[in-house]
DNA sequence: GATGATTTGTACGTATGTATA
DNA sequence: ATATACATACGTACAAATCAT
């Protein structure tokens, strides 16, 4: 997800300049939001009619998808949106909860005074979105949370990298707020994060984050499986 | 890197099924083993005629790359293998370190008694490459070792995302064993690994596997820079 | 199981934007 | 600074394979 908030520079520059970039943002955006659900048949020339656009920077940017594993290509026989078993996701939840846990060690060490004040002014405001029960807004700023701490491992390799782990995720993510009373309990965790944070202690911090991600898929378990006995 | 050695069944298979995949192993290959170095221009046209290719499948090729960042796309201005700068490099080495010590500490726990007495083995097995200096043998058994690694972990989709972060290091780890006794180093950091790992110490196993990661990279540091002052 | 329809894979042509003289 | 050369980006055409009937 290029930092998705409308006037992107950086996406507006690639939107203006390749047509399969633009056509690669808008499906991974579909992909991740739900919106194209997993097993969609992605035909070429139908996406290439909704795009107004030929075939050739449509294959391109499927081609592209792929190699992220959005979506899986059958030589010959298609593109479909990759279909995902519950132990996949369970893997990708764990494999984000550890990554989420090695960034925030890294970030607890090396952040500056003016990121902490912002994470923790950021965290104290959202207060208000968990009093109003916004689901959108809070995982908004859920994510916003997640990519301040990737900054701050000063690291930008590694930065990338869990922001492109995580996008994966993206699309489950926001399913677990619908759960019980999950926000209030993501925003208690952060808290907990945050104050390991404030004592410099990085290990704290990496278990508490590793325990926050690892709630979040419970809950997101819960609700799809409390969706499914209805 | 799908296995080299010429008539390979999987390489051969691909060849029948798709061109663009052929042309990105092959590129893989050549960028990952420094044959093709950093700031290379490639031409398309140049590298379908090289392939007996059009270039169309050139062209997804390398959009594929360049999603796994081993190329960078210059909208209009061509494709360049892409060039790191020294901070680059030492944040993917950190990213790298971080990555196996996160995969050694679940494989602790979760190894089969087989796959701890495979991975065991393998590393008395290669003392023998040690004595006799084989740089090349030893390059080979240690991407064994670390995959193993991954594997142990028993999660699928993490194995891939280390796999895949430690294949764009490909190329620097291989010269650190040219730095002073380094394979013989190398061998004695995987032992007191494993020797946690037998003590079923996921946390000790982890913080023994980062710094040899970061052993690594001091290695491979000292490597360049006396390369550097000859 | 064979045939036709559909869709993918590859090739090629053209226009536009970038670099160079 | 302008023009020329060139490589890329996209579109279109055709071949081949898959799938539906």
């Amino acid at each position: 997800m290029t930092g998705r908030p409308g006037g992107d520079p950086v996406a507006d520059a690639l939107d203006r300049t390749l047509l399969s970039d633009r056509v690669r943002n808008a499906l991974t955006e579909e992909i991740a939001s739900g919106h194209l659900s997993a097993g969609t048949n992605l035909d070429e020339q139908q996406l290439a009619d909704r795009f107004g656009a030929s075939r050739t920077p449509v294959r391109e940017a499927l081609r592209q998808l792929s190699v992220s594993g959005l979506v899986e290509l059958r030589p010959r026989r298609g593109v479909v949106v990759t279909r995902l078993t519950p132990e996949r996701i369970m893997d990708m939840f764990e494999t984000t909860a550890e990554v989420e846990a090695m960034c925030v060690r890294l970030a607890t060490y090396r952040m500056t005074p003016l990121e902490r004040s912002r994470i923790n002014d950021l965290h104290h405001d959202s207060r208000r979105l968990v009093e109003a029960r916004d689901v959108t807004a809070y995982d908004a700023f859920n994510r916003s949370f997640h990519q301040l701490m990737y900054r701050a491992t000063h690291n930008g390799f590694m930065a990338e990298q869990a922001l492109a782990i995580g996008s994966r995720l993206e699309a489950f993510r926001r399913m677990q707020f619908r759960q019980g009373d999950r926000i209030a309990a993501s925003h208690a965790e952060h808290g907990l994060v945050l104050a390991a944070v404030a004592e410099g202690d990085g290990d704290v911090a990496a278990r508490r984050m590793r325990a926050h991600m690892l709630n979040a898929a419970g809950a997101l378990g819960r609700y799809i499986a409390d969706a499914a006995s209805e």
